[in-house]
DNA sequence: GTTAGCACTCTTATATAACGAGTGCTAAAT
DNA sequence: ATTTAGCACTCGTTATATAAGAGTGCTAAC
């Protein structure tokens, strides 16, 4: 059940192709290509067992061949040629950590502008994970009486913020107290890690130190408890729309409706493992993703996944040329944030 | 010049007409309605008149009539009854309000979720305008020797954060001192003001107290006077795809694109004065929204203007509904937020 | 095993006609 | 002086027929 050297080839030229030009692939117009040297006949009856082994399909009786699913598999899997970035891609993606920046998160977001200006699809940046972000330093600040903001920060230079109320009985001084406490305690502790760290090793001191114990310490848990919700970067969300792939206005709602609900497509990158992962139309498992491929990979400080990078085309998408951004860009990523973080 | 009464009425009824089915109007379907009491010939010539006096207009010869965008200005000028909400939309508002909530931009985004699940149409919430929100707290978390990370928490509990650097020379001890300063000075100044006010007040103390002076004061002057960007949030983005209005992949790649390019559409918003606006079709003066409507209402603390919400809807829009919808959120919200933090 | 040749299929484009909704105008009715 | 009935006309929509073109599958010859 191996293809042919000969089918192979075939194969190839019809996705490059059709990639290139979205419009189905004749035989007489394969026979003519430079790589073909036999002819339209011959590419005709490999065509014909192509089609039956299921890596390319018809779009009508007498059409010519478009790549299927599982033809677009293998051409990803098998075909690919990693494809050399050019001198201003490199530099397009350098530019992102040109400024001298410390802010994880604005640097994710530029990666997500960057990577959808030069693919023309759509990116989506997860990440990075708070929640295993190291606690810097929290502060409480009071609004008023009863309500007070605690402020997160992180080693990553993350800011996060809650407020949280207390009855209005609460010495300010206590507040102060325990402010000290934690930030003495807990300081290196990731997030999510917080809570749980408070009652093993803080709250015996906090009891021997602070009149309203209970109370502060029911709000302040509650607080913490609240997990930080990673956020979803989106770089051209309109860009498909420009594609010849979506000219028909139903696919368009569905895509985009997909895309504003940023819980679903969020979760359809996340469950991507490590490193570099291509899934093609259905393999998705989402019906508004039927004509799309999402490609993903993952950025990391030293050896740690802290978030993943995305990009949402059409399944005629340019393979080669978007992996290659795409581990570029995470590599590049990779390194600028483990030099920046990693021993702080 | 002035509409007969009839003509009013007419225009009325294919105004109404239109706003509900989108299909053009023709003289014997009015003729047939409870409203109009005269044949579909009279109709006809009442038509020609007001087609003439630019109120309305054929989509080809021998159509029905749609409405100009002179005609849904007189109606909204003069036709419009206002519309009383009812029970299960005034509840959908009051939930806004139901959680104890203290973040105003919580209260914004919510605002902004519940407008379009209403209107079904796009609704935009500007603000709130950050700036001029009193300084309440300002902390600064050193991150690493030449990196530290402001803080600024308003009254409104609204918590900015900006990262700054400065010469590793800096005594630690320095930092601290200058933030105290800092917020004994400068607590209840408007953002927007810090910068001139640390000149003209703050530096002089500062100079005696502080070793790094020069430095330390560049840096944070630079630091507080980038201006708050004031956020936008959306609703119901794709709302409009669903309309048939929008059946034109043109028009919608389009509206996407401006949707999309948040900076264009918040302009096109804030230049709108206080109180409730309607501006129709190419009166909002940008090829994007040529067949859109922007209404928009603004919110305050007091007197004193804040923000303002919005819904964009085809120029076919139910402009009565929407109004009221508006008036009474904005009014809403005006008044709890000035319960909230008029007198903190 | 490869290719030329050809009948066949299906899409696309174009022309034509029939239909219907709606108009504008004229002449009659009120 | 208004209002209305009547009717010819316009234009968009739909249906149908036809022709052209791209491409296929199959057969027979190379």
């Amino acid at each position: 059940m191996l293809l042919t050297d000969r089918q192979v080839l075939i194969l190839q030229v019809i996705v490059d192709d059709f990639i290139r030009t979205a419009q189905p692939v004749g035989s007489r117009s394969l026979s003519k290509k430079d790589e073909i040297s036999f002819s339209s006949a011959t590419v005709r009856n490999e065509m014909a067992d192509l089609e039956e082994l299921g890596f390319i399909e018809k779009t009508h009786t007498s059409s010519g061949r478009i790549p299927s699913e599982k033809g677009y598999r293998y051409y990803v899997d098998h075909l690919l040629l990693p494809q050399k970035l050019n001198r201003s891609e490199i530099q397009s993606v350098r530019s992102i950590f040109a400024e001298q920046i410390y802010e994880l998160e604005k640097i994710v977001q530029k990666s997500a502008k960057i990577l959808s200006e030069l693919t023309s699809y759509t990116s989506i940046v997860l990440g990075p994970a708070v929640n295993n972000n190291k606690l810097k330093r929290i502060q409480i600040v009071p609004l008023n009486q009863d309500t007070a903001i605690a402020i997160i920060v992180t080693d990553t230079g993350h800011v996060e913020n809650r407020v949280f109320h207390f009855p209005a009985s609460v010495d300010p001084g206590d507040v102060e107290k325990m402010v000290n406490i934690l930030n003495e305690r807990l300081a290196g502790v990731p997030l999510i890690n917080l809570n749980g760290r408070i009652y093993k090793e803080v709250a015996s001191i906090l009891r021997q130190h602070i009149k309203s114990y209970d109370v502060l310490m029911g709000s302040i848990s509650e607080t913490l408890s609240i997990p930080a919700s990673d956020k979803v970067f989106f770089g051209g969300k309109t860009n498909m729309l420009n594609l010849p792939d979506f000219n028909d206005i139903e696919k368009i709602r569905n895509l985009m409706a997909m895309i504003e609900q940023e819980d679903g497509i969020s979760q359809l990158i996340r469950r991507n493992p490590k490193g570099l992962n291509v899934k093609i139309g259905r393999e998705n498992d989402n019906s508004a993703m039927e004509d799309c491929s999402l490609i993903t990979a993952t950025y990391s400080i030293g050896s740690e996944k802290l978030g993943t990078i995305a990009v949402l085309g059409p399944t005629r998408m340019e393979y080669s040329r978007v992996i290659s951004l795409l581990e570029f860009i995470s590599a590049d990523l990779s390194k600028v944030l483990t030099d920046l973080y990693q021993n702080n």
